[in-house]
RNA sequence: GCUCGUGUGGCGGAAUCGGCAGACGCAUCGGACUUAAAAUCCGACGGAUUAAACUCCGUGCCGGUUCGAGUCCGGCCACGAGCACCA
């Protein structure tokens, strides 16, 4: 009887026999097989993490029978919040709590019974990992990839602390107290993922992921080409000047450039640093009074209004760049400080935004474009057409009128060319104590300081107060923050703040092909020889941020010429999310989760595994339902009744079974190809069929034929990534001493594929007549005389006369009758 | 609002390049075995009209292309996801 007993058994053989072992001495055949890692919660291990792990290690399993040498790795993305906020509320300190919950899930991720390869386990708050995120960090600062400046975070006043977006409700205010969440201002670290803009975006096409996770990222990085036109400025009828004395040129982003003549205000966003030099000494109080009101209201509270179109008019005005016209320069919160350059110039007849700003505001709207079909459009008009009134421009289209005007404009140095992204820099510093420390120290005289490699790892103290009141709690460590500068050996101080969990994701697949170095990161040339990962798995929510962070950090590495390739994943899959029997998301207050625990205790974890192969389509995920693992539990105990029938039976000579080979090679051919796809439930499905043919083949008799004895050793290897376990244990019934999973995977026979006779439908208009069994060579001629002479033939054609014959060999014949 | 995805029996889900819709399984019903039940095995199982179907209808809805459409095209509807004043 298959149990949780037979899944130690083999977890200790396949330990004891080093299993899941890589092999660098074929090294050509290598697969990285990577599932993303968990961050180790107090909770159990949950369905999720099974459906994360068990079928891509079915399928690496697979790879490996096929001749591939397979490297599953398995760590922990220890740090974070969750961990933190746990020690707010009941006191126990992260780190303890954190290596408590990294040694249970140990325990139990082993009885899933992954071939993992352990040996290059890593959990990311280990000084020895963490050290690399901060080696990271000043390789990024020294080639100019990490910076710092000003930038705003959610702030409760009330509270007195920093929230993460994720603790800002939709309504804009504090989870914990619902006081409104506000902006505050703090000098923070970032990393320039812009610079690598472009090249995420282009070699994304040949990355074999989903097609929608690229297009999320796309999206993400929203490249949008259009062109900068330059403005002169004036107040009280003289030009501003800049800090250099020079006039001020405002330079606005447009993608509509055709649009020019239509402008009839500018706007420039009220965070910008440039409007108070914008602003006239009569318009200052109330510009004021609104750029403040901006700051206040959180990003979030701001799409929460009603999107009613707010603003002032900053007093100075803009000089049309073409016909010199006088512009009103408005400053309004419609216009985001760090897009383009934070100005806009307006047409309101031409765009929905400026046009509800300009009709709120009584300003005046000016039609450029006109439809080129001629009929008229209700204002405001968005697409391209015609253009119209727009001086020597007028006639053109928008396509050339915007070649046109770039040109001119650039050729008059008042314009150029512009590619504009949607993405910004990556803001790593958290306000948080669980993280990575950054290596970095601010000293009186010598400034910004990073810290030489060799001050590494910088260790998070333990002793520290995190409770939350408003200041980094490193910071309220004196031990720590009090130090020395590198440089001059003077006083100086700490960063408060720690980098973002996603550093640490962001490399960690080059770090498990040498965890154990203690001299670098990873060795290049090891990396180069396993990277990048053949195969990752893990949740679509990443598809942004997690998996654009390591593609940029690959990127980075390389050109640091630490590695050698340009993507860390190659092939990318996604499991769906399995959700309660009640089709919400499981969770203890919806009482609907379920315990793999329990039922891998219950069933046996091969129970469990194939219940998630082949009930929930594997990218798709769907509701847990208990009824298929009762399909699969019969499925197993089915044939363990025919192995064992097998194993007793009076063995004879092999008889030819054309049927028997057909269908034992019809198997083969589709489990694979499916298994291949992650398309494990038909893969599933098409092992119950040989199972049913087996198991009718054998009914009947005490005795079995030398080949039907072969086919049912062929399913138990087919069986074994699936219920690995459970097909150890059949094959040493039926006499084998070693592992089946030394054995090589089946290949399909095509020969055996064709059969002598098929089936095929006989249609009249497409619609089925009838089904007749005809040698699988027939000439169409043949064919057609022998429909002719069925006896329902007339009555089919009801009178009609058959006009063309169309002849699908192997499927089917269509006769067309008029 | 924009973009993308999905929609197939009572249920989970199959269906190659446009070629027999519903594989495989669950549930249900009937039968065998049993004193009985469970387990197991055999059979039926989209709907309708039926004596029976090789009859008619049927893949969210409406239309189109085609000898032939779950699959391709156009237009809707519903659900889900991503982005969200991005100039």
């Amino acid at each position: 009887m298959y149990s949780v007993e037979v899944d130690r058994k083999w977890q200790q053989k396949w330990a004891d026999m080093k299993l899941a072992a890589f092999n660098p001495k074929r090294l050509d055949k290598k697969l990285y097989v990577l599932e993303m890692f968990s961050y180790p919660s107090s909770a159990k291990l949950h369905v999720g993490h099974w459906f994360n792990y068990a079928p891509p290690d079915s399928w690496a399993r697979m790879q490996k029978m096929r001749g591939y040498e397979v490297f599953q790795p398995i760590g922990f993305d220890a740090f974070g919040l969750p961990a933190e906020n746990y020690a707010i509320k009941t006191g126990i300190h992260p780190e303890d709590s954190t290596l408590k919950n990294i040694d249970t899930m140990t325990k139990q991720l082993k009885t899933l019974g992954g071939m993992f390869n352990w040996d290059a386990l890593l959990a990311t708050c280990d000084p020895d990992y963490y050290r690399w995120n901060q080696w990271l960090f000043l390789q990024l600062y020294k080639h100019g990839l990490a910076y710092r400046k000003n930038a705003p975070v959610n702030w409760c006043p009330d509270c007195q602390t920093v929230l993460a977006n994720e603790q800002v409700m939709d309504d804009g205010t504090c989870e914990r107290c619902h006081t409104e969440v506000t902006k505050k201002s703090l000098t923070q670290w970032f990393f320039k993922i812009t610079a690598y803009a472009d090249e995420l975006l282009e070699k994304l096409p040949a990355l074999d992921w989903p097609e929608k996770t690229k297009k999320i990222q796309t999206n993400w990085i929203g490249r949008s080409e259009g062109a900068d036109a330059v403005f002169a400025v004036e107040l009280n009828g003289a030009p501003v000047l800049d800090e250099e004395k020079n006039p001020l040129a405002l330079s606005v982003f447009t993608t509509r450039i055709d649009t020019l003549y239509g402008v009839t205000y500018l706007v420039i966003a009220p965070e910008s640093p440039l409007l108070p030099l914008l602003t006239s000494e009569a318009q200052r109080a109330s510009v004021e009074a609104y750029a403040e009101k901006t700051k206040k209201a959180s990003e979030i509270a701001r799409l929460a209004a009603t999107r009613e179109k707010t603003g002032v008019f900053t007093g100075a005005y803009a000089i049309h760049p073409l016909t010199q016209e006088k512009l009103p320069l408005w400053t309004a919160d419609y216009v985001i400080a760090s897009y383009g350059t934070g100005v806009v110039m307006a047409v309101p007849a031409h765009d929905t935004r400026d046009f509800e700003f300009a009709h709120t505001m009584n300003l005046p709207i000016k039609p450029v474009i006109e439809p080129s079909s001629g009929v008229d459009e209700p204002l405001p008009f968005v697409e391209y057409g015609t253009l119209k009134d727009s001086g020597p421009y007028t006639g053109l289209s928008s396509e050339e009128a915007i070649a046109a005007l770039t040109r001119d404009l650039e050729a008059e140095g008042l314009g150029r060319k512009v590619v504009s992204y949607r993405l910004r820099d990556w803001l790593v510093s958290r306000q948080r104590y669980w993280g990575t420390p950054i290596p970095i120290v601010y000293c009186d005289h010598c400034g910004t300081v990073p810290l030489p490699e060799s001050a590494l790892p910088l260790t998070l103290p333990y002793d520290v107060a995190f409770s939350p009141d408003g200041v980094s709690p490193l910071a309220k460590s004196e031990t720590f923050m009090n130090t020395e500068c590198p440089v001059c050996g003077g006083p100086a101080r700490r960063d408060p703040d720690t980098l973002d969990t996603f550093v640490c994701s962001s490399w960690y697949q080059f770090r498990f092909v040498d965890s154990q170095n203690k001299e670098a990161p990873f060795d290049t040339a090891k990396v180069n020889a396993m990277c990048p990962v053949d195969m990752y798995v893990g949740g679509q929510e990443h598809a942004a941020m997690h998996l654009l962070y390591a593609r940029f950090i690959t990127k980075a590495l390389r050109d640091m010429k630490m590695l050698d390739f340009d993507e860390p994943f190659q092939a990318l899959v996604h499991q769906g999310m399995i959700l309660g029997s009640d089709g919400q998301k499981m969770s203890k207050s919806a009482g609907n989760t379920v315990s793999p625990d329990e039922l891998v205790s219950q069933y046996g974890g091969d129970i469990f595994r194939l219940h998630l192969l082949f009930s929930f389509a594997y990218t798709e995920g769907g509701n847990w339902t208990d009824d298929g693992l009762l399909a699969v539990s019969r499925f197993i105990s089915r044939i363990e009744t025919l192995v064992q029938k097998a194993v007793s039976s009076r063995k004879t000579a092999a008889v030819p079974d054309k049927d028997l080979a057909y269908r034992v090679n019809y198997t083969i051919l589709h489990a694979t190809e499916d298994a291949l796809k992650f398309q494990f439930n038909t893969t599933v499905a098409r092992l119950m069929e040989l199972l049913n043919h087996l198991q009718k083949a054998t009914a009947n008799s005490d005795s079995i034929t030398e080949n039907t004895y072969e086919a049912i050793l062929t399913l138990l290897v087919l069986l074994a990534p699936f219920a690995p376990h459970f097909a150890e244990e059949m094959w040493e019934v039926t006499g084998h001493t070693t592992s089946i999973f030394a054995e090589a995977w089946p290949v399909h026979d095509e020969k055996a594929l064709i059969r002598d006779e098929v089936e095929i439908a006989v249609q009249i208009n497409g619609q089925i007549k009838t089904r007749l069994m005809i040698p699988r060579d027939i000439e169409e001629a043949d064919l057609i005389e022998q429909i002719k002479e069925q006896d329902a033939y007339a009555n089919w054609l009801a009178g009609r006369q058959p006009v063309k014959w169309i002849f699908v060999r192997g499927r089917l014949l269509n006769i067309v009758a008029k």
